[in-house]
RNA sequence: GGGGUUGUAGCUCAGUCGGUUAGAGUGCCAGCCUGUCACGCUGGAAGUCGCGGGUUCGAGCCCCGUCAGCCCCGCCA
């Protein structure tokens, strides 16, 4: 087909906004043909462009009978510059903003044609590999346009409300360096240093810490990050950070910045969130809700039951309450009808996911119409069934479910299953009140989650390693803690929570260089190792740095959860698989070998096979087929028994080769 | 690294107990159609049943392996 030329043409209007009032008007519009309605000697087409869509008509009776047939050809997503004259419709489409108005068209020009799509953009229900692969046809569906102008506004409205506080923007490395601790990292070979590497920041936190002893006293930045860990609905190998740095602050003065910003950012989408958020300890997260990022959507809490069954017949529950605190049993009620009234089947159901999250079971009591069913029933005595209610709070139906064993197994399951079941629950429970108290799903419940553990031991390492980063402040009341016990000691430390997602962490850091060379010290990372991979930090704090603190806010996750969406590649423009891979570009993919060459990653005119075993290793990586070369030179030279290594050049030719000493294999 | 789940026409899916030429809706193509807006009507084309191997007289269906998407555990200072 021919295609026309922009020329100078020009749109005069936003097709979304043409309304009643621009009747008689002759406007000019661009965009892309959504859909063609031909009638025969009557045609219709809807133009839609980032604003909206319109509806443009021509008729046999009116228009050029050339440019009826043009509009004939036009299929849907080709690409169109359109005049006409606004005209009130015949018939109103009371679904479409501009539902009362079409275009009577005077001119078309095809900018460009389109080829059918691989799926349509209306239907909600494609295959996200598809979508992925052809993510530029996915992102002009109206749903990820309007989350990516969602995520632009969060972003505007961050940069402006630390403007108004004062902030500066500061930009730091992308190559940088890698350093123990933390996740794995992404490397980026050096071509000048051969045999060293880059490594892409997991979050410029040292440089944020550096620019308050350079003074600057308030930082932000809105940046990459990238983490080389497996990933999950809300994870993804590189995402953004808000990331923010402060002098002469205290925990609250952060929060305090915060605050307004999530309150502003939350009206956004229509949301009333007052500030100041509830703090809640971690202790007490843990105890009440089985999490260090509770869902406070949901009111219940967990309660202890471990001295109810002190004298109990269920062995189970007796040997924890014999267990001198190490087990306990903990009980979480989920009160109402709907909760009294589960089926067996769906009983089962939460049963399977308790096993899933590591527990034996799921012991439940159940009081619903026809009183009380339990799966320890025969363990409950009249008087054992009443002290149980009257311990748990309870008066009227409802279910309550059981976990038996260490804190941490408890809260695995209990704050797991807390979540979902009342979720469930809120759906089917039909009085309002009460299902609000289970789950109300309207709600932005935001909270901070503080004191933090300093260090968790780790079984892994054998050693204590830090729980938010090395970097972070001891509380000063634990301060002499490090030494004696260092599992116990707290952290300033303090992260934002909604809904259950951890959004933003933060802590006060350490500002004098030597409770940071405690802290090294502490967690295993002795004095050459500190120097070698910290000498800057340790140096710099010993060059009067402030006492300082901040936080990083997840802009994607945050993003995610204001466009009330339940994954995070739905608010990222180009994102990566589940195995981290981008099926648009194929990302990553093999290079040159003179790329890897340059780079350091392979050698130039020989490889080296160490040949033996079932199969050889090299220490330079070579192809397949130089492999295959390999195996078979060494099977010619030793036809017998033999391990060895054979030396190749590019082409596969023999360069080198000799047996080595020691145990001997079969080929 | 482990577990679960999905893979059949461009798309969304059905496909019974292993048995004739693998179906539907939608999209696409063609014709008709003056008030559509998920236009309608008629007709047509369209398949490496993810890939490889095996069992069988016979495999979309059973078995083994493998690849890819999604979810979860581990991991993510």
């Amino acid at each position: 087909m021919r295609l026309d030329q922009l020329g100078d043409f020009q749109r005069t209007h936003r097709n979304g906004d043409l309304r009643l009032d621009h009747a008689g008007q002759t406007v000019r519009l661009l965009g892309w043909c959504r859909r063609v309605r031909n009638l025969g000697s009557l045609v219709f087409l809807d133009l839609r462009d980032r604003w909206g869509l319109v509806q443009l008509v021509a008729n046999e009776e009116t228009a050029d009978p050339a440019l009826l047939a043009k509009l004939k050809a036009v299929r849907s997503e080709f690409v169109l510059a359109v005049e006409g004259v606004v005209a009130e419709r015949q018939s109103k489409n009371p679904n479409m903003a501009t539902g009362d108005v079409e275009i009577r068209l005077t001119g078309l020009k095809i900018l460009n044609t389109a080829a059918p799509l691989p799926f349509p953009l209306d239907d909600e229900n494609v295959g996200e590999d598809l979508r992925l692969t052809y993510r530029f046809l996915d992102l002009r569906r109206e749903q990820l346009q309007r989350n990516l102008r969602l995520r632009s506004d969060v972003a505007n409205l961050t940069r402006e409300h630390f403007r108004d506080l004062d902030f500066i923007e500061v930009e730091t490395p992308i190559l940088t360096k890698s350093t123990p601790e933390g996740a794995r990292d992404y490397l980026v070979p050096s071509r000048v240093h051969a045999g060293q590497f880059f490594a892409l920041p997991q979050s410029p936190q040292l440089f944020k810490q550096l620019l308050q002893v350079s003074g600057f006293e308030r930082y932000i930045q809105i940046c990459r990050c990238f983490r080389d860990e497996d990933l999950r609905a809300d994870r993804q190998p590189e995402f953004t950070q808000v990331d923010i740095e402060m002098s002469f602050v205290r925990q609250e003065d952060v929060q305090g910045v915060i605050e307004p910003l999530m309150v502003r950012l939350a009206k956004v989408v229509g949301k009333d969130v007052t500030a100041p958020f509830p703090r809640l300890p971690y202790r007490d997260a843990m105890a009440w809700y089985g999490s260090d990022k509770p869902d406070l959507r949901c009111g219940l809490k967990i309660q202890d039951a471990t001295a109810l069954f002190a004298e109990s017949g269920f062995n189970l529950f007796r040997a924890a309450a014999e267990s001198q605190g190490q087990r306990r049993v903990r009980a979480l009620f989920f009160p109402g009808e709907a909760a009294g009234s589960l089926s067996r089947k769906v009983l089962d159901g939460y049963q399977e996911q308790a096993r899933q999250l590591g527990a034996g079971g799921l012991p439940y009591a159940k009081w619903g119409k026809d009183g009380l069913a339990s799966s320890f029933k025969k363990f409950l005595e009249p008087a054992d069934e009443a002290a149980l209610r009257a311990s748990l709070g309870i008066t009227g139906e409802g279910l309550a479910i059981f976990a038996v064993g260490t804190d941490a197994q408890t809260s695995r399951v209990l704050g797991d299953l807390r979540v979902k079941v009342a979720a469930e629950l809120a759906t089917i429970e039909s009085d309002p009140a009460l299902s609000r108290l289970l789950m109300d799903k309207n709600a932005y419940a935001f909270l901070w989650v503080v004191d933090f553990p300093l260090l968790d031991w780790s079984e892994e390492h054998q050693r204590f390693i830090a729980c938010h980063h090395p970097f972070t402040s001891p509380h000063p009341d634990d301060l002499e803690l490090l030494e004696t016990n260092p599992g116990a000691c707290r952290a300033v430390a303090y992260d934002l929570v909604l809904n259950g997602f951890e959004v933003g962490g933060g802590s006060i850091r350490i500002h004098d260089a030597e409770t940071q060379s405690r802290m090294f010290r502490t967690i295993g990372i002795g004095e050459a190792e500190a120097r070698e991979k910290f000498g800057f930090l340790l140096d710099a704090l010993s060059y009067g740095a402030p006492p300082h603190g901040g936080l990083a806010l997840g802009l994607d996750r945050l993003v995610m959860l204001l466009a009330g969406v339940d994954n995070i590649r739905e608010v990222i423009a180009f994102p990566k698989t589940a195995q981290a891979r981008c099926l648009m570009t194929d990302a990553p993919n093999s290079v040159d070998e003179r790329q890897l060459r340059e780079l350091h990653l392979s050698q130039e005119a020989k490889q080296t096979y160490r040949v033996g075993a079932v199969f050889f290793e090299s220490a330079e990586g070579g192809s397949p087929e130089l492999r295959g070369q390999a195996l078979q030179q060494i099977s010619q030279l030793t036809p017998r028994q033999a391990q060895g290594l054979v030396t190749l050049d590019a082409q596969g030719q023999l360069l080198d080769a000799q047996t080595l000493s020691g145990p001997t294999f079969d080929f």
